[in-house]
DNA sequence: TATATTTACTACGTCAGACATACTACGACA
DNA sequence: TGTCGTAGTATGTCTGACGTAGTAAATATA
């Protein structure tokens, strides 16, 4: 069966969670299962290149954390995008439409 | 302006040099401007990136090498590709429809 | 009640691919 | 004479993905 391989979803990991955070603040189990859900099982984001596009993207100044207790009672970390993040990621879709144009050029179907 | 970052073509350089050689062996220099010219200047591979990705393709099978004195007299490494090589482009092909559905339901137009 | 599973992470280390920088060498051309 | 185009090679660095492992609390199941 055909999959994802990381080199090719590699660059487009962070540009997922942030539009997963576009709408409201989230955290890392919450988005790995959106992920999953929003792709029909297809692709599914390991927790260490999640956890680490977290760090990655918060030194970069795209989201910012709070802690906060949720209704279950356990310590979670939430994240919320900033307005650089939400430039980043419209930045990543029209690079989207570009490389699109330009694999599309050496793909035979 | 809307740049392709190396982290988006990273799993996609291998498939365009691929492409390049259905027809014919080629050579660097040759492949490197025929992806510059099919995407109308959008992208220029690295020299680096280009003979790296040689050096790893003829080592994984799905390209061969032969030496060849050129029309200008000149010594050139020629390409040619393989058998798994056909096999690993068109195993790329159907990976980019996948892909091209996944990142597509994380992509505002 | 004991155990397994789900939730929600953190730490550490490795690897591959892209690329920066630099260098070689030859012919054409101005 | 020097620069441009052609056609590469060598070396080393960086980033993002991920393998492996561990922690800990809540919830479901036997």
């Amino acid at each position: 069966m055909t999959e994802i391989s990381s080199d090719v979803i590699r660059g487009y990991n962070d540009t997922m969670i942030l539009y997963l955070l576009l709408d409201q603040p989230s955290y890392g189990y919450e988005i790995s299962k959106q992920i999953r859900e929003l792709s029909d099982g297809k692709y599914v984001i390991k927790e260490t290149t999640l956890y680490s596009a977290f760090t990655r993207m918060e030194k970069n100044g795209y989201i910012t954390s709070f802690s906060q207790v949720a209704e279950n009672g356990k310590r979670r970390t939430y994240y919320r995008i900033t307005e650089a993040g939400i430039q980043f990621y419209h930045d990543k879709c029209d690079e989207w439409q570009l490389t699109q144009e330009v694999v599309e050029k050496f793909i035979t179907h």
